[in-house]
DNA sequence: TATGAATGAGGTTTCATTCAT
DNA sequence: GATGAATGAAACCTCATTCAT
């Protein structure tokens, strides 16, 4: 991305914190610019769609959901890097409502979304792999199926509260390990 | 429900039949309507409200989940009383797309939608009850917890395709198990 | 108009009983059918337009304005007469919150209304014109300027309270005297 | 107000225009729009209600009332400031044809309409005031009833035609008088 | 580049009237 | 004759997006 003008930069940034206080669900650019004390057009010169904004409301923790994947790929205990990857995964999309969203979207604005979420998928599956070659995890388990429970526990953990998501993030790696290890 | 006259019976079975044409989401009252080859007007006289529509599209399906909670309530074995209403519940909640949202929403529109909700929630919650008593399931497991997972692995399989549906179906009761029993 | 059948008249008096507690300038038929506990059909069919409706509530007040203006008429002190009428007029159109819309309309739709108007303001006009020939009254006052004065007094009444009747009816009586009377 | 920008003023602008050749009684902002040649929510975002329209609509006939009320309270002769007053103000609700609902109503959308509201009520009070003190009017006359009965004769008028207004009006300037003065 | 007014399709809702029952 | 469901035009209003300023 070429350096942004001072007063463009300035703008960017203040459209993202205002986001940052509305809701992501419901996100409306209208809101978004009134929020941020600026005009509707200079929302959309920043960000085309919802989904981009979206995007670059993620993009730290996407950052950080790379470098806990690294970390979860190099761990030398299979369980505990795929225990690592799914606690921090899970952590991360309910700290953050937009991830969700960017993670499952097969159509990514900003080539750099598109980069991370490739190696964060690469590592997720050699973290799988190690884990399944331990046997450790079901061994039909795919990384699709991995990322979708994800995706259903912290929909579970949205209808309760977040005091839920100890049990539940346990309820789903329990259920993860092959029917032999019981 | 008092009887229809038969003409008013038959635009509510075509508004119905039109709904169910229709992606349950994203319900529009007008798009029904036009569908249904009847006047807005009509529609609004027979659903207030788009949630009063999505509760009847799924009165049938409500209906099979209340009997078959019952069966599940009366089964003598916890576990499969348990295992019986859980996969019951997930076949249903993926059949019919609007029952989540009817089972989650805390006002309904028909008093016959609160009745059933109700007592499947009492059967329910004498089902766990047993389980919990018999030590098959954890002990710090809520109906709501269970409610919500299923909600979660609902999720979770419209993420991916319905042929998941068997293995996170069984991710989620391996995972409901106590510690001890490993 | 020809006799009704008895369940005919008893729908015909519910309905007049129904419209009469509903406020005259915003009637809708549907609300006076579901006030009077009948079908809106049925309603059409007795009053085919609202005014229908509105001058059937009005036809008793039409008959005593009619009683009265004869009596006006036959006042032999000129000055008591139209005092009457017009004090009398004001004071029913006040109570029969319909009667202005009655009396102002062109087009009648009972033949009975027609003639009551009609000879009440053929009296209207005698009273007026033996007040004219006794001098009593402006010259160039005619019978149109009186009715519609009593209808802007009615107007300005309606803007207050009911107690400024007598003041503004006063106002107009004694703006009436030819100008060679002060 | 603050400044319009230019395109905005253009659009106010043919707003105003379009409704001045529309019913003041029947106004719709969607007829409007259509009228103006404009997009419904342009309509909206101007004047978010029929009554800040009529406000609007009215706006320079109720300078035009202030002006002149405040000349008849600074008449040196009562009975002239009181004529000058109730002749301006009638004539301008009859070439107004929504003023008096500006005047009447207790809800006001634009400060300066509540300003010059209340200034002219002031004015007008001063006004009767003086030709009150001066024993040429009934002094049991209220601002009130004398706003009231404008209304009512501006009613008057509106039922016959423009030509009865002198008339009309001369009777309601000598109704005012005191019983006394005859 | 930033602005925010304008757009106008399309949602919801209401209602006078009709007409099948 | 009585009923009230159906009609569907049309009102109100919102909103994502565009584009003149």
């Amino acid at each position: 991305m070429s350096a942004l003008r001072s007063d463009a930069a300035r703008s960017r940034a203040r459209i993202l914190d205002a986001a940052r206080t509305l809701d992501r669900a419901t996100l409306r650019l209208n809101d978004v610019a009134r929020e941020a004390g600026v005009g509707v057009g200079t929302v959309y010169r920043h960000f085309p769609t919802v989904h981009a904004l979206v995007e670059a409301l993620s993009a730290d923790t996407l950052d950080t959901m790379l470098a806990t994947s690294r970390r979860a790929a190099a761990d030398p205990d299979p369980g505990d890097g795929l225990a690592l990857y799914l606690r921090s995964a899970l952590t991360l999309q309910l700290e953050d409502g937009g991830l969700q969203a960017v993670l499952l979207s097969p159509d990514d604005e900003a080539e750099s979304v598109r980069t991370a979420k490739r190696e964060i998928f690469e590592s997720f599956t050699s973290v799988l792999e190690s884990a399944r070659a331990a046997g450790i995890v079901r061994p039909d388990l795919t990384v699709d199926h991995l990322a979708h429970l994800v995706c259903g526990i912290e929909h579970a953990v949205r209808l309760g509260t977040p005091d839920d998501f100890p049990l539940l993030l346990q309820v789903m790696l329990d259920g993860l390990r092959p029917p032999a290890s019981r």
